[in-house]
DNA sequence: GTTGGTTGTCACACACTGTCACACTTCGTC
DNA sequence: GACGAAGTGTGACAGTGTGTGACAACCAAC
């Protein structure tokens, strides 16, 4: 009926891998992409469901005059087009050398009415993306820029959910940053340096980060006003 | 297990009113509410889905300093709170006086299970919470004021599905219209004033609108950058 | 009619962030 | 090793959008 509805679903509930696939609906092909290659555009029918097994790619919506706003970033182990319906409704785009399976839309679907639980924990996927996508509301709605890096640094360490929670990995470059969270390249690039000199990170090389001050930066990430004059010292922002 | 999601979900789709419950899942309680008032907080029990019958709330969440982030709003027809799992996680409160249903969420996640093509219906319209999330963050991120404000008349024209395509009603206020468009009162009171002046609407009231020229105001909401000095001159806003 | 509170609008200076410009590093290729 | 391309970092400046304050418009209550 409607346009329909596409994206990214983060799987950090109960949709790590092949746990839809469990009973042997087998994946039609296994892909390799690199990076800057097109999985699939908007408005295209929407065909299949990933599964990256690793790397990372970018969703997108542009505006006509080439303004990009990147929706989510999606790295492995994450499904890909679940809630799409008809037709893809963001760009997405390899980031990094890229390994996925692809399953086959009609027969992905039929399985959602045969199996009972199936719809339900799609259902508790989805909702989570909307969750992590009205976050996402706020932060370009109402954060500074300090604010914004800070809250997506933090959401880069909670998802490597592993040993190093101090340290984070940058598969993106300055620009994606940049267009994920409403800002340009530069003020990205400012506010890196700006949370170095201050202590709260380090970079050892710009695609890495060392997280030095957690607290601190959690603070800046909810918007308490630090004592610093970080910013929004007399304003709003 | 994780936090959860909730919200509004609008239902353009096939949701339109108790198409959910035909078979007679009985509301609990029909409710009333004065304007200003909340039906729930962000982070309260999900106890409820409910129903507008009549009137419009708005959803939000709010930073530690008051900044406030309206995530949408949901008027008479529409469903709420249905992708909540545990929490709701955003604050529902009155706009106009209300009128809504109030059905219990055990019973209605038992008719999930039981009921085959209903989660997948529910799916759907989850699905298109998140496509309007999502263009909601391409607007957040990229549109200028001009431009957002223009993509808020349009999509409040397209809501309002009937007689009057032109006519809009705005049962919000400008500090509504400002936090959901992550802008200010006055930024949103200017905008509107330029866009009368320029004969793109007319304000016979400051609560309804009236689209004089449908084309620019589209052209405008999609980014195109008007001849007019409108804005985005020389730079990207 | 008057009063008081709320909401909307306007004016002005300021600030965060964007724009433009250029240096620096890294990497792959020749 | 030299070269060019791409990405990153830095500086100077300007602009959109902002906060503050003041005023007008509207509504309700007296």
């Amino acid at each position: 009926m409607e346009t329909q509805a596409a994206s990214h679903l983060s799987t950090t509930n109960g949709f790590r891998s092949l746990a839809i696939c469990q009973d042997g609906t087998r994946p039609v092909a296994v892909q390799r992409m690199a990076p800057g290659s097109i999985l699939f555009s908007e408005g295209d029918e929407a065909e299949g469901v990933f599964e990256v097994v690793s790397g990372t790619l970018r969703l997108y919506k542009v505006l006509i005059d080439g303004r990009r706003q990147i929706i989510g970033f999606v790295s492995g182990g994450q499904l890909l087009g679940l809630a799409a319906q008809r037709q893809y409704l963001c760009t997405a785009e390899a980031v990094t050398p890229l390994t996925l399976r692809r399953y086959q839309r009609p027969a992905f679907e039929r399985r959602i009415d045969e199996e009972p639980g199936l719809a339900r924990r799609l259902l508790t996927a989805v909702s989570n993306e909307l969750r992590m996508a009205q976050d996402q509301m706020v932060l370009l709605g109402r954060k500074s820029a300090s604010e914004k890096v800070a809250s997506f640094l933090l959401s880069l360490a909670a998802h490597e959910n592993g040993d190093h929670d101090d340290h984070v990995d940058l598969p993106m470059g300055r620009g994606d940053i940049a267009d994920y969270l409403g800002l340009t390249v530069e003020t990205v690039s400012r506010t890196f340096t700006r949370l170095k000199s201050d202590g709260l990170i380090a970079l050892p090389t710009p695609a890495s980060v060392e997280i030095l001050d957690l607290e601190q930066l959690a603070d800046l990430a909810a918007g308490v006003g630090d004592d610093d004059g970080w910013n929004r010292k007399g304003g709003r922002w």
